[in-house]
DNA sequence: AAAAAAT
């Protein structure tokens, strides 16, 4: 549907080259959406102009935190493509640098000197004008792992609270507890100079357990949490919804999924819409699958909207590899005896695997004097959650066993290897693969454009049938580590991603 | 099965 009423010169921004021809065609591409929406009609202008915005595909930006080595701050080139974009009769000017928003002085000084940013991301260049330009519309927006998406809709929150007022102005909902404590935690930092203040809205440890009468209504201006807790505090009056103007879902494609959090969601989106009248609501993912994109377009009816091809999302710079392994015994070992060898040598590294058991069963498996492992999983109390994630970002553990709540979001820059040691599959099925997992997993490696490697552990011919159909869907075939017993070869492929 | 509420 989506291609047919696409305007047949329509081109990805990624099959252009040249920066000059892009330049001229997003001109062209802008001109004519501007003219569209001024000769015709409303309901197919809004639909062509999100058309030309689907097209807009997104590469991975550079972006990197102060103070720190690695790759260079940003690919300017990619970033002076987009001249300007439209949607519904409102004409976004694509921000080149920050100061080009209007960003309070504050702000800008939290994103500078705090952050350490020096110009926007191409997502941020993007998104920032449409979230942050009267009237205030709703955005969809997907881009790659590790691009910078948050700082999109934390900038927004920040940007459009007052901090002269005391009460909550800004929601934004998570998956899981810890990507709203580290998305608090980025807010906190580049909102630093601007005297606002952040409550994370989670469940409390067990030792900090209280009775939620005794709980003190939020004056809080920002507020980021996880559904439940979000919910309690809603529905018993701690958290006032009547001022908010932005809501934001993080991860959002999981949050409106049905077999994730879409009655939670819908629920809080019609609380708030409810209470606070027309409230701006951002959808930001690395993922959106079909089902779900259909969804979300209903329910965003007149906001802007972004998407990425599917066969676009692969991140380059992170190398997947396979491995075949005869069992279970033998995935340890190569863990173990292959892996672990370099891989230390190299940075940080996360397992996946696919129950709570698994993460325990495998951490006692691979426990050795000289390494250091940990293993993390939602049924641990919140103070052992948050004490094996302090460990691990302060560099303490090298090793860490996960199930899949961290497979989304989780932000550490010294992951540079990833092992998926049970495939991703959809619930219910044996051998279909869950693809956006399987992303979310793999853009745990590579933050911000760093180089990155993924060792897929294939165990009999279901892993096999599960891989191929991966890389069908994206279109990207995965070179295989030939034999799982030389070490040479692990060598090499951590060689040719560009890790040793 | 994992996640997320409290119980």
């Amino acid at each position: 549907m989506a291609d047919k009423a696409a305007s047949p010169e329509k081109k990805s921004w990624a099959d252009v080259e040249e920066e000059e021809e892009a330049k001229a065609k997003a001109a062209a591409e802008a001109e004519a959406a501007a003219a569209a929406s001024s000769s015709s009609t409303t309901e197919p202008t809004v639909e062509e102009q999100a058309k030309q915005i689907e097209a807009l595909s997104l590469a991975p930006a550079v972006e990197d935190a102060a103070g720190e080595e690695g790759p260079p701050l940003l690919d300017d080139s990619d970033d002076s493509q987009i001249q300007a974009v439209t949607s519904g009769g409102t004409v976004y000017e694509s921000a080149t640098m920050f100061e080009d928003l209007k960003l309070s002085p504050e702000l800008l000084k939290g994103l500078h000197d705090e952050m350490g940013f020096s110009r926007p991301s191409k997502i941020q260049a993007i998104t920032l004008p449409m979230i942050l330009t009267p009237p205030y519309k709703d955005l969809v927006a997907q881009a790659h792992n590790g691009s910078g998406k948050t700082t999109c809709f934390v900038l927004g929150m920040l940007s459009r609270v007052d901090q002269q007022r005391k009460i909550p102005q800004a929601i934004c909902i998570c998956p899981t507890r810890e990507l709203a404590q580290q998305n608090k935690a980025v807010l906190m930092r580049m909102g630093k100079f601007t005297g606002i203040t952040c409550a994370c809205a989670i469940p409390p440890a067990q030792k900090d357990y209280m009775p939620i009468s005794k709980m003190a209504p939020i004056t809080d201006q920002i507020v980021i949490g996880t559904s439940g807790t979000l919910i309690k505090w809603i529905t018993h009056k701690k958290l006032a919804t009547r001022d908010i103007k932005i809501l934001v879902f993080d991860e959002a494609d999981h949050m409106l999924a049905e077999d994730g959090f879409r009655s939670d969601s819908e629920r809080m989106m019609r609380d708030i819409q409810r209470s606070a009248g027309g409230c701006q609501v951002l959808l930001f993912s690395a993922t959106f699958n079909e089902r779900v994109k259909d969804f979300v377009t209903k329910v965003i009816r007149d906001g802007n909207q972004i998407f990425v091809k599917k066969e676009e999302l692969t991140l380059e710079k992170v190398k997947q590899y396979k491995v075949q392994v005869p069992d279970e015994s033998a995935k340890i070992e190569v863990i173990r005896d292959k892996i672990f060898e370099f891989g230390q040598k190299v940075g940080q590294v996360i397992i996946f695997v696919r129950t709570k058991q698994s993460t325990k069963n495998v951490h006692n498996a691979l426990t050795r004097e000289d390494y250091v492992c940990s293993s993390i999983q939602g049924s641990l109390d919140q103070s052992e959650r948050e004490k094996i994630i302090q460990e691990f970002k302060d560099g303490y553990t090298k090793v860490l066993i996960s199930t899949d709540v961290l497979a989304r979001g989780f932000d550490q820059a010294q992951v540079n290897l990833v092992i998926n040691y049970d495939m991703p599959i959809k619930y219910g099925t044996r051998d279909e693969p869950d693809y956006e997992v399987y992303l979310h997993r793999i853009g745990r490696a590579g933050r911000f454009g760093r180089k990155g490697a993924v060792f897929n552990l294939l165990c009999g011919p279901t892993d096999n049938v599960v891989m191929k159909k991966i890389e069908d869907y994206f279109q990207h075939s995965v070179p295989e580590v030939r034999n799982w017993q030389r070490e040479e070869d692990f060598e090499a492929a951590l060689k040719d991603a560009g890790l040793l």
